[in-house]
DNA sequence: TTTCATTTGTACGTATGTATT
DNA sequence: TAATACATACGTACAAATGAA
């Protein structure tokens, strides 16, 4: 998925779909590093031009697939990344 | 959770968790036998008085859980209990 | 302590689309 | 074709949690 792809609500894929892809496009494009919190759903929603609550199903996406925490109060937040990717063969850096 | 308890606007329980826990015991009473369509959600909506969203929060819930399925187009079922998994730790929110 | 702004959570309303019967 | 039922999407409003002033 294109971090920088932009809605397109005559796509067969929905919209929270599409804009669920685009964040975790955008995550693994270090848009934002571990810990690190997300633009706020009103934000989210001036940016991408959506309703709110379309906003918040695209975030729950990330959300049951741990790729965001949320606290509230706080805001939307990219999970620590703790986990085991075993794909490249050399890490030499901490 | 009585199952024939009823939503209150006023408790600090969530009406969307209420509704779960309430459709939860009347699955486990045997209201609908597994494999049973639960009432829809308009019948829900009209039944216990609540928006269609709030209706829809409660099912998924359950869903999580797996206690029910939905199929688009025909309706919320009760899941088969052929319980061989080990992942389901809901139960008892007495 | 109180107040305020920010952010997420809940709840309701409405409209339209999709799938099944 | 039509009716039924779930899915998506937008809108509004208020509550609760957090942190800063």
């Amino acid at each position: 998925m294109d971090p920088d792809a932009e809605i397109d609500h005559e796509a067969p894929t929905p919209v929270y779909q599409q804009l669920a892809g685009i964040l975790r496009a955008r995550i693994e494009r270090g848009d934002w590093a571990p810990n690190r919190q997300i633009p706020s759903e009103p934000q989210l929603v001036q940016t991408y031009g959506l309703a709110r609550e379309t906003t918040r199903k695209a975030i729950r996406v990330l959300i049951e697939d741990g790729l965001v925490v949320t606290v509230p109060g706080r805001g939307t937040f990219v999970a620590a990344a703790d986990d085991s990717d075993a794909t490249s063969a050399s890490e030499s850096n901490e």
